[in-house]
DNA sequence: CCAACAAGTGAGAGCGCTCTCACGCCCCCC
DNA sequence: GGGGGGCGTGAGAGCGCTCTCACTTGTTGG
């Protein structure tokens, strides 16, 4: 049915069709340097008239350049990719790659076995670079692309042993830290002084960083008589943990009347369970979330929380990948990101 | 810093190593029909030592088959994209092209420009197949798709005039009619008398859909009185716009003791008038949502609504694209395919 | 015992493109 | 007026693969 009508042009048929040679099609097709203005324009008409598009396969079998950047999510049951988040990054990816007339391979990994796949394909030069979110731990993808080469750009700050020091580590963060001590300095400014936190699982960066944030905030002397002793709890980044969490540390100390979850999901998880106990919101205990996702705008009462310009995290990391690929030699390589958090204030605190 | 080494063996150094003749390789590495056992488990071994990889350039440059699908999202602002759904979807579509070892090329779409360039694209051979998504009213992709007769599956059953007999159409739709009828017979099993209905935005056949199967359920006779009038309001399938359409319908009727919303969080906008105006869930008013996002499982009270397998509607379309494109001459073509939609039953009714 | 055939293998063309190199032309300078 | 240098163009090789076709070998049947 398809494709045994094939009358896609070729070169050679535009060439035959301008009365030049292949060659110089070709260098119009590819930015038209070095070709008489006249010739150029007559080459463009019968482009335009023959309907010509190259093919990508031949020019990237001489080129050894794909024009394609594979997007890989590990683990996609995370939370990483069921997030709406996720689909915010991509389309700041896509927005920057599209411009560069880039594709987006996007590739999942649910199962161990499927590493090994990926690692091969990844290093067979399929494609020509790639973004990585949610790697954990010492994933062994990391070495993987260390290991062939392959330009990348992490998704958060990775948190491998060693990364830290890693030379010519490329990835986006946001700056959790910061925001997590905005959101811990706002709570305190609002003249709360048991303030809890309930953290993420901390072998994620993002997790570690938020609370290192609390404890920044709760060890700046702001006039206000300082907090002697955090007050943490663990709650996974899900919506139960955060409802675990909350009630652990209702028990713990009673008498807690601010708490800065770090997610939203964990803090809906923490109204549910003070809205149990018959504490009101923000009234005897404010709550104070991460992500703004959209359900925080809606929520009862609607929830203060730390934004990050997800979309714009998203390009970024494609456009240092973008420049990672054209780097000549002697260019000064690009270095990690780190964007801006900013504490958007609502009716929980 | 990359590809300057390249060490990367090719069919040809894999022949050598084997003391076979490329052809012999290129058999043994699609599938091995017609070499000996013997030297065919020899090539293996070549292969597996040199740890050689298969140049696709190479290989779709004579083939003609890239190996590659492309998803396509028009309008990513929208729902669909923002959705988890999404995420869901792309995880069946990921699981079943990877058996097959296609890659999945992301293709997002923002701005009408974009179009020309995507139609051209997918013209252009640079994908074997296409899968498409949220595609409204007479959504020019459709018309370019048809035209360059490139093998595409639908996500949700097209809208466009014409659509209902167009032939060798092939869409995945879950059954939204059945689902919506369901969730209306359970409110009428329950006793309400006056279910009124928050529909999305009816250019879509899915809220078009859900909006039939209301009236299919409103004129079930299944023992009790029948409820005349139907009570109709457009919430454009958006929490603000299910906040509003309730109110509406309660100002015009008072008397509401039931309402269906066509997506879940329209009816977490209902469940937010309903509470402003003191009205308790489901004592006065019970609520019956549709998608069963996460959220549905954690709202106050919880949410009964319509579930659809997402991840395997996203599976099938690959797998209905797949099949398409290995279809021989003569085979029977593939046909739609309509997956079930199932009523989960919680607190809000 | 040889023709006919099947099965396994290799030689070689060619997919559509880029890129190097050589060539021709014109301009400038000595 | 001739040599050198640029600039624009074309010829042709070759990227790594598949696939057709011819060849060799082993098997069968008349």
């Amino acid at each position: 049915m398809h494709g045994d009508r094939d009358p896609r042009p070729t070169l050679e048929a535009v060439a035959a069709h301008a009365g030049v040679s292949r060659a110089t099609v070709s260098r119009v097709v590819n930015g038209g340097r070095g070709v008489r203005e006249e010739l150029r324009e007559q080459v463009r008409r019968s482009v335009e008239l023959l309907g010509y598009v190259p093919n990508i396969a031949a020019r990237s079998l001489v080129t050894r350049r794909t024009g394609a950047v594979a997007v890989v999510i590990a683990e996609p049951e995370t939370r990483v990719f069921s997030d709406p988040f996720f689909a915010q990054q991509l389309r700041g990816i896509s927005r920057e790659l599209r411009q560069r007339d880039m594709q987006l391979l996007l590739v999942l990994i649910e199962q161990p076995k499927d590493y090994e796949r990926i690692g091969r394909y990844l290093s067979a030069g399929h494609v020509d670079g790639a973004l990585m979110f949610s790697l954990h731990g010492a994933d062994p993808l990391a070495a993987m692309v260390r290991e062939s080469g392959l330009p990348t750009v992490f998704g958060g700050r990775p948190g491998w042993p060693g990364a830290e020091t890693e030379s010519g580590l490329l990835y986006v963060d946001t700056d959790n830290r910061g925001g997590a001590r905005q959101a811990v300095a706002h709570l305190r400014a609002r003249g709360r002084r048991r303030i809890a936190v309930i953290t993420g699982p901390l072998d994620q960066t993002s997790a570690q960083d938020r609370l290192d944030g609390y404890h920044d905030a709760l060890a700046e002397s702001d006039g206000a008589p300082r907090q002697a002793t955090p007050l943490v709890a663990h709650g996974a980044f899900t919506a139960e943990g955060g409802e675990a969490a909350m009630a652990e540390l209702l028990d713990a100390d009673p008498e807690i009347d601010a708490v800065f979850a770090g997610s939203d999901l964990m803090a809906s998880g923490a109204l549910r369970t003070l809205h149990r106990r018959g504490l009101r919101v923000p009234e005897d205990v404010a709550v104070v979330g991460y992500d703004d996702l959209e359900p925080a705008a809606w929520s009862e009462p609607t929830l203060t929380t730390v934004r990050q310009d997800v979309e714009r995290m998203g390009s970024m990391m494609a456009e240092l990948l973008l420049r990672k690929l054209d780097l000549e030699a002697g260019d000064a390589p690009p270095a990690p990101v780190v964007t801006e958090a900013r504490l958007i204030v609502r009716g929980s605190s």
